[in-house]
DNA sequence: TATTTATTTAGACAATGTCAAGACAAATAT
DNA sequence: ATATTTGTCTTGACATTGTCTAAATAAATA
């Protein structure tokens, strides 16, 4: 992955210190954090950054297609990395999301919905992960 | 539909005027409230009744199964009176959120799931609806 | 150096949802 | 009838999420 700074400049963004620990937190997180989480750990390299700044930058990164956003599970925005077309997966004991490929499902019948005009569409499964 | 008081006394709940509001709204909506839609329709029946009612009536509700829950919008969850199995579809523009039954829709591939156990899922859409 | 301009911060604010304590009502027992 | 237990409701406190504004700070430009 590209670093932080350069993917703040090639947006038109200025990279400061504040958002930088955002970024590098958030585009490179395998899980799905919320905001809150984000700040918790944009706080470790930016021990002042505040959480209107998180927002904003987190908004920002959503605005400029670099970061995904998803209202999957209850009382918090989840954001993800993961900006490819792709289904989720919720584990309903542990709370984790995980991703999956978007070849792995074929959704059939959309072309029925005459009066839907339909721009995004993904699964949502729930349920637990095997462990192996 | 069955009255609100039968169908309290049939999963064993005691039929108080305010859960009665509740049901009596959230049970027949066409659409998907939030608890605060419901609170400000049960008032309407029931001017004292409180949030804390609302809340704990919708989650006795949900936990005997005669209500959905949904997390498909910002900022709140949704309910659901529609206890079949099915799809939805969320305006962007409005955020009205539609049902989509479950036969119109097949999703193929998840049997290649191998390390997830569904216990259930759905498709969610999102587009505008078109105006005929 | 002076002056815009952009960014950050802190705190206020509204909304969602949960919780505990006391008030109230209803059912049962005495 | 009255007392007691049991269940329910209300109020208000509380935590959390997310947005907003005003003031402070930093950065860029002239």
């Amino acid at each position: 992955m590209k670093d932080a700074i350069s993917i703040l400049r090639h947006c038109g963004i200025q990279p400061t210190p504040q958002r930088i620990a955002v970024v590098e937190y958030v585009l490179k997180s395998k899980t799905h954090p919320s905001a809150d989480h984000v700040l918790s750990y944009a706080r470790k390299k930016c021990p002042t950054v505040s959480r209107a700044t998180v927002y904003n930058t987190l908004n920002l990164l959503v605005e400029k297609g670099l970061l995904g956003m998803q209202t999957i599970k209850e009382g918090a925005v989840v954001f993800d990395p993961n900006i490819e077309k792709h289904h989720h997966f919720v584990d309903t004991d542990t709370g984790d999301v995980y991703d999956i490929p978007w070849d792995q499902l074929e959704v059939k019948g959309k072309e029925k919905l005459k009066d839907f005009e339909i721009t995004e569409f993904q699964v949502i499964m729930r349920g637990r992960r095997k462990k192996n």
